[in-house]
RNA sequence: GCCCGAGUGGCGGAACGGUAGACGCAGGGGAUUCAAAAUCCUCCGCCCUGACGGGUGUGCGAGUUCGAAUCUCGCCUCGGGCACCA
């Protein structure tokens, strides 16, 4: 063999890249002649350096751009970076310097890596969301939001270092502290503004029906976050005569074993008694500690405050509740205030045990005991139960009836209405940070607050900043703030409050589809482009991206930047599955946890050692994040083996739904594969032209099965069964005795089929064996459906469910043919050994079962 | 705590309710080689058996079915999300 008779992707990439790139193959145009495709994964946050996870996605999105280019689409693939956010704040912190010369310099390093990967992306539309022109697009939008009733403020908590004096990110806060100053946080109020994402819960929820594309349990998360429910509002009327408490329950057939009221900490009932209750004031500023996440809020202790106000029951005058002031209450959700029924719901059974609180039933299981003193009885709604104090219903029915029912009678007799309220909340997008998209806003003192005049975005960050103090630059920037005011032209100053990066990568996809537009889209391009036909992105992302997205492409169909169709801008969604790896964490002398790095650590009987011997922390299995250090750079695979072999080994073996907890192993094994791929070809193309051979029609047979297979497994998002499928045509084409003409021809079909995934080394093979032009640019082979068929199948034979042996009959032989064929067999006679079968079941095509 | 997933050989995984383990990795044996690398052939869930063959087996426990990795119920473990990580 000669030396250049190699598999040489070194060579080969860097090659094919620039004629790629010559032919203008990935820049995307309107053409009304072809249908177009969109396809799109979910743009990365410029962390530093790519990570094996980025690998993964892209290379996923750029198997179907490239199959959809090959079905004859005009495809748009395009990328960007998602720019904004507080790890450039926290690296100029730590580190000095700017966080946009970070993040530049960032994305200059993550393109740099990525481009050798060979993904046929249109970098003419790249941009980053911190670029002054999208995100003066982003005020724009801003602008015209809040002129359509889409903005407004009010107050809501945030996590409060009173050490540092900052607001922190829940992700700042740990085991209640401050991330730098080990303080323990609070929960404090700040006059915030919000996107009036509520205004469209229902329409959010019902248009899930229309999402057919999108992965079932993407659909469920987002429904149970939106949180529809069906409840009674009324009030409870106070002894005092003081008025009333307002309580929403969802579960009106329990009123009869409402044992107490509860009240957030932060109701302002609870608010007013504390202002001459010290205890309770005390009470309440024990609930305001720690952070504000739900999870620290649900795992709390349960504590409460007898207020020692009584109300009336609705139903009976003389029948007083106590009312408490609870810390699991939320002031967020219906009125933030309930009544309990520790009979029929654990947190409330908990709450009256603690408190000495009466427990009462209001139905029990049918035909069983039930201490309800010693547990509450939760059954299925659906389930049906005896009920021991209903009212209106019969004694024997579901909650669900009873709920209607009680809501019913509720409202007959007038004591309150049944009422639908929705779990989501508007979206705070305040962010008390620097590195984010200037709220365009002025306040100022004669005219109030002032939307910016459009001629005057972007409003631009100034560069003039420091990090060396905690909290927002912007606030202590000399001059930045002062501003006139666009109404009135008097002094006024500028809102200091930056935007959630969430507001960012909410229309980055409508605007690809015209990236340097004056106005935010330009609507003839998104007309063409839109929507989104294959979206591609991490499961983490279920809800809240996906769902403020859907928010803003109808806030932007409102504000006339989306054509009508677009409110659903992604008609399909695959969420792939998280790239996984350990941990590695030690403790630095304050208890604090301290990542590494997998290549800082030395793994030995699976115990991890830092280089100088310290034992670490070893967590198995998490999502790889840079501030969890646990990520895995691809660059040396690439380096070492090629882009092919990397964007080829993330597709094999795992799903692409799927978690894969990474390790290199078998990187250089598909090396191996892709140059006997290689070989392989070679000695085809040496071949002589007028070589005759034999098996033509088998290796015929097996190219359109290849076609066949490959496409209906590409179509269905299975990689790595596609993969599997170019592996068994690889073996079957190498051991082909065919002529040279069926053999190249094999070779240039299996080239397409593999372009794809490795797309350089498909070109090479596709250049070799004679193909016409680009395999880029070549239309995707079609399988002859005569191809297919086979003219025997082979059944098993079972007996009882258990596996005997199997029988080979025509493919369209009958029922009765095959009975006939199973029970003549051998094997099944011995089995049968003169027995009559009770019963033989046959299914065409599928299995035999012998019942004895 | 609440919502959503996942669990199959030594490993990654395959299997419209119908032959569990396709395909690949790792490993064993062999060919080639002075030797090695590379390459090729071959075996490969576990247990019993010389072989034929048999038993057993898809996280655990029940159930539905002629038949369950797949459907139902109850658990266990792991992962994601929980509104200021992106």
């Amino acid at each position: 063999m000669s030396s250049e008779a190699r598999y040489q992707p070194q060579e080969i990439e860097p090659r094919w890249q620039a004629a790629w790139d010559a032919e203008g193959c990935f820049t995307a145009r309107m053409d009304p002649a072809r249908p177009k495709y969109y396809v799109l994964e979910m743009f990365p946050y410029p962390s530093g350096r790519i990570h094996i996870g980025h690998v993964r996605n892209y290379t996923m999105g750029d198997v179907v751009a490239r199959y959809k280019k090959a079905q004859g689409f005009s495809v748009l693939h395009p990328m960007g970076w998602d720019a904004f956010g507080m790890p450039a704040e926290n690296a100029a912190m730590a580190e000095g310097g700017h966080p946009g010369t970070w993040t530049y310099n960032n994305i200059k390093v993550m393109k740099g890596q990525m481009k050798p990967l060979g993904l046929s992306i249109d970098w003419s539309r790249e941009f980053a969301t911190c670029d002054p022109e999208y995100y003066g697009q982003q005020q724009a939008l801003f602008l015209d939001m809040m002129q359509a009733g889409l903005v407004y403020r009010k107050n809501a908590v945030v996590n409060w270092d009173p050490v540092d004096m900052t607001v922190l990110a829940n992700e700042q806060v740990i085991d209640g502290k401050g991330w730098r100053s080990g303080a323990e946080v609070e929960r404090r109020e700040l006059t915030q503004w919000f996107f009036k994402i509520s205004d469209y819960s229902g329409e959010l929820l019902d248009a899930i029906d229309g999402l057919k594309d999108w992965p079932e349990k993407v659909r469920l998360m987002q429904a149970n976050w939106i949180g529809k429910s069906r409840g009674l509002q009324f009030s409870f009327q106070r002894t005092d005569g003081q008025g009333a408490v307002e309580v929403y329950t969802t579960r009106p057939d329990t009123l009869m074993g409402a044992s107490f009221v509860g009240i957030s900490p932060d109701h302002p009932l609870a608010r007013e008694l504390a202002a001459t209750n010290p205890a309770l004031q005390a009470f309440r500023e024990e609930c305001a500690k720690g952070g504000t996440t739900a999870e620290e809020l649900e795992t709390a202790e349960k504590k409460g405050f007898d207020t020692g106000l009584t109300v009336k029951h609705p139903f009976d005058s003389t029948w007083e509740l106590p009312v408490w002031v609870a810390n699991f209450i939320l002031m967020d959700y219906g009125t933030g205030a309930i009544f309990g029924c520790p009979g029929h719901d654990q947190r409330d059974h908990d709450f009256a045990r603690k408190y000495g609180l009466p427990i009462i039933d209001t139905f029990l299981p049918t035909g069983q005991d039930w201490d309800i003193q010693a547990a509450p009885y939760v059954p299925m709604k659906s389930e049906t139960v005896r009920w021991t104090r209903g009212f209106g219903w019969p004694e024997d029915a579901t909650a669900d009836a009873a709920i209607a029912a009680a809501i019913a009678e509720c409202e007959s007799r007038g004591l309150g209405e049944g009422v639908t309220k929705f779990r989501l909340r508007d979206w705070g997008l305040s962010r008390q940070r620097y590195w984010g998209c200037p709220i365009p806003v002025v306040h100022c003192d004669t005219c109030g607050v002032v939307p910016e005049k459009k001629e005057n975005l972007p409003v631009r960050l100034p560069e003039d900043v420091s990090f060396d103090k905690p909290g927002n630059p912007l606030d202590r920037h000399p001059t930045w703030r002062d501003c006139p005011c666009p109404s009135c032209g008097k002094p006024a100053r500028r809102e200091t409050d930056t935007m959630d990066t969430f507001v960012d990568s909410s229309w980055y996809f409508a605007r690809f589809t015209a990236p340097h537009a004056a106005t935010p889209t330009n609507l003839a391009e998104a007309d063409y482009w839109m929507n989104v036909d294959q979206y591609i992105g991490g499961i983490e992302h279920a809800i809240l991206h996906l769902l403020y997205s859907r928010f803003f492409a109808r806030a932007m169909h409102r504000t006339g930047h989306l054509p009508a169709r677009s409110i659903e801008p992604f008609n399909a969604l695959f969420t792939q599955g998280m790239v996984t790896h350990a941990i590695y964490q030690t403790r630095d002398d304050k208890g604090r946890a301290v990542y590494h790095f997998p290549e800082e650590v030395e793994l030995r009987d699976g115990s991890g050692f830092l280089k100088d011997g310290t034992e670490v922390e070893i967590i198995p299995s998490a999502k790889m994040s840079k501030s969890k250090r646990n990520v895995v750079d691809p660059v040396a695979i690439i380096d070492q083996f090629g882009a092919d072999t990397a964007r080829w080994f993330v597709m094999s073996d795992s799903p692409p739904e799927r978690d894969v907890e990474w390790t290199a192993a078998g990187a250089e094994a598909t090396h191996k594969h892709l140059a006997r791929v290689w070989s392989l070809i070679d000695r085809i193309v040496a071949l002589p032209a007028d070589q005759t051979g034999e098996g033509d029609e088998d290796l015929a047979r097996a190219m359109h099965r290849a076609i066949a297979d490959v496409t209906a497994t590409i179509e269905g998002f299975a990689f790595n069964k596609a993969i599997a499928k170019l592996y068994e045509f690889t073996n079957t084409l190498s051991r082909s005795k065919a002529s040279a003409k069926a053999q190249k021809q094999a070779g240039r079909v299996l080239a397409q089929l593999m372009a794809p995934m490795t797309p350089h080394l498909a070109e090479d093979l596709w250049h070799r064996l004679g193909g016409d032009g680009l395999v880029t640019l070549a239309p995707w082979p079609k399988a002859d459906p005569a191809m297919l068929v086979e003219d025997t199948v082979t059944l098993a034979v079972q007996f009882n469910g258990k596996r005997r042996t199997e029988i080979t009959v025509a493919k369209d032989a009958s029922k009765e043919e095959v009975e006939k064929a199973a029970l003549a067999d051998e094997a099944v006679i011995r089995g049968l050994a003169g027995a009559t079968p009770r019963k033989v079941i046959v299914v065409p095509g599928r299995i035999v079962n012998v019942v004895v």
